[in-house]
DNA sequence: CTGTTAGCGCTTTCAT
DNA sequence: ATGAAAGCGCTAACAG
């Protein structure tokens, strides 16, 4: 490969400085109208390209984005969200000539922050999975964004509001007596949904029926089976994922009680194959790249604010 | 935040010059035990943490891998597939200090593959849904590494095994009209399981009943109307997408066909919900997570070679 | 508005 | 085995 055109032949070849070269092409300083032409030009007939990387060194910034979960299990990256979220930041990243680098966190992460803090190819942490004193721990001097409630930047679901649109449709079906199958404490993103969860049953008078599960089958089928034999005349299961629902359902089926005629049920995040199966599954889908992405755009911007992105519910036949 | 301490200082305070601190802290290069035991003491005295960016800039390498699929649809990131591969990359990617970026190929890409090339942040290609003509068309002095098959380096699932085995299965089961749900000229992905079908039945003297599909449930469904209508007596459909196969049982289902009694059906992939549903979706399974971190390593090692990754039959109910 | 000149932090010849 | 010095390609003070 023959050495490619640097900005020191196109300054040349403009009949300009380096520096007068380098502020038109960055779009950074002054730079008069006619260099400005001459510049252009120059770059366009040698087939200019900037190095990112020479450019990103000398401003000393980072080059990639790291995309960090804390989560207990440090499989975490399999689940079907993390995948999603890797490619909307990835994308987003592509934009500025950076990448994206993946990192599981403990739940106790201090450590692991102050070393992505001290990594200097490091251009911003997107974070997922956070609580309240992991974000307290945050090293300064770290582009941040979160996915996910914080005070600072970042972009998150409403996934309170699409938790009790699932609710309230239930509701206006007639359904009375609703049972949860919540997620564990230490699971970020089931928070709001548990919330959201007692509030509705509170403000309408409903019992408070809730068991704890996670986001697989296996916890959706034990979560079935507790509320039927704790609450039998539930007539409503919600759930926190749509594999937890999809657990539930198979003993629903097994007992012979019809979905949605005796118990309706919800899943949560509409994953591929949610409305491909029958009945299809009530859930909420969530747009969990564009989230990403956008989280991945406030970190770089540095642009402070939360971005609140839609919870949408998808009535299908479970409910 | 206070100024990081950079190779001149530990060379300093190891007593040793600039060259041998780098030659011993980056492995490269001679260094004489005692001069290494310096340098490696004032290194970790100091904290010092070497800068990436510029190690890269020096060597003339990018800081990025780019993961780039072709196909004839700007979504194609959208699928299941797309997630995990780049959740698998970024993982690999970040054990080398580099990032991932995310591109879409159009079918004719090689406009976008020397743009890709001519990027100096790019460290290496890692492609996927390629056919012959874009492997010709690659741009030289590209590390490169393949999702699929190709002649130089990358990685692959062996689809087609794991096809026939999924077909065996249904012999052994004593299935004998099986038609398959295909996928388009076009889908790279496709090509294998639809030669592996044509070549079992005609080795175990089957009747050949292929319709054209895609992966998606839409299509499932009118695959699996053709061919009843075409092949009434048809004992099991073979599709190459778990969304299609769900398609398919959707059509079943309605025709009050039972399965896997009089149909039996399988998918292709294991997505996530595929193990959850009743009746369990008989499919395969891809590590596609492993693949990606695989060609994103050879790409990197500029290792030659492909490296075959097993495509598992998962038996459940409907077969 | 423009040119000169130092860096950015590390690698890598080239002598010694 | 080691050191001096020349880059890697670009940006950003600083003068003018």
């Amino acid at each position: 490969m023959d050495r490619m055109t640097d900005l020191a032949s196109v300054a040349a070849r403009a009949g300009v400085s380096l520096a007068t070269a380098s502020r038109v092409l960055s779009g950074n300083g002054p730079a008069s109208a006619a260099s400005r032409e001459l510049v252009r030009a120059a770059a366009a007939e040698l087939g200019y390209r900037p190095h990112p990387v020479a450019r990103l060194l000398a401003q000393g910034r980072g080059t990639r984005v790291v995309l960090a979960i804390r989560d207990r299990r440090p499989s975490a990256w399999a689940d079907p969200f993390g995948g999603r979220a890797a490619a909307g930041a990835a994308l987003a990243a592509d934009r500025a000539g950076l990448g994206v680098a993946l990192r599981y966190l403990p739940l106790d992460c201090r450590g692991r922050l102050a070393e992505i803090a001290a990594d200097r190819s490091v251009a911003a942490l997107v974070l997922a999975g956070h609580d309240r004193a992991t974000l307290e721990a945050l090293p300064r001097g770290l582009r941040v964004a979160t996915i996910g409630p914080s005070a600072g930047a970042g972009a998150d679901v409403d996934s309170a509001a699409g938790f009790a649109a699932l609710l309230r449709h239930l509701h206006d079906r007639g359904r009375r007596r609703i049972a949860l199958v919540g997620g564990p404490r230490w699971l970020a993103a089931a928070g709001a949904p548990r919330r959201a969860y007692a509030r509705m049953m509170r403000e309408a008078g409903l019992p408070h029926r809730a068991v704890t599960g996670d986001v697989t089958a296996a916890r959706g089928r034990l979560g079935a089976r507790r509320i039927l034999s704790r609450w039998p005349d539930t007539d409503a299961i919600v759930t926190i994922s749509d594999a937890t629902a999809a657990g539930v359902l198979q003993v629903l089926a097994e007992r012979g009680i019809r979905v949605p005629d005796d118990v309706a049920v919800t899943g949560f995040d509409d994953v591929p194959l949610a409305g491909a199966i029958r009945p299809g599954l009530t859930t909420a889908s969530h747009p969990v790249e564009r989230i990403a992405e956008a989280a991945c755009q406030a970190a770089l911007d540095g642009s402070a604010g939360m971005r609140l992105f839609p919870s949408r519910a998808v009535v299908r036949q479970t409910t």
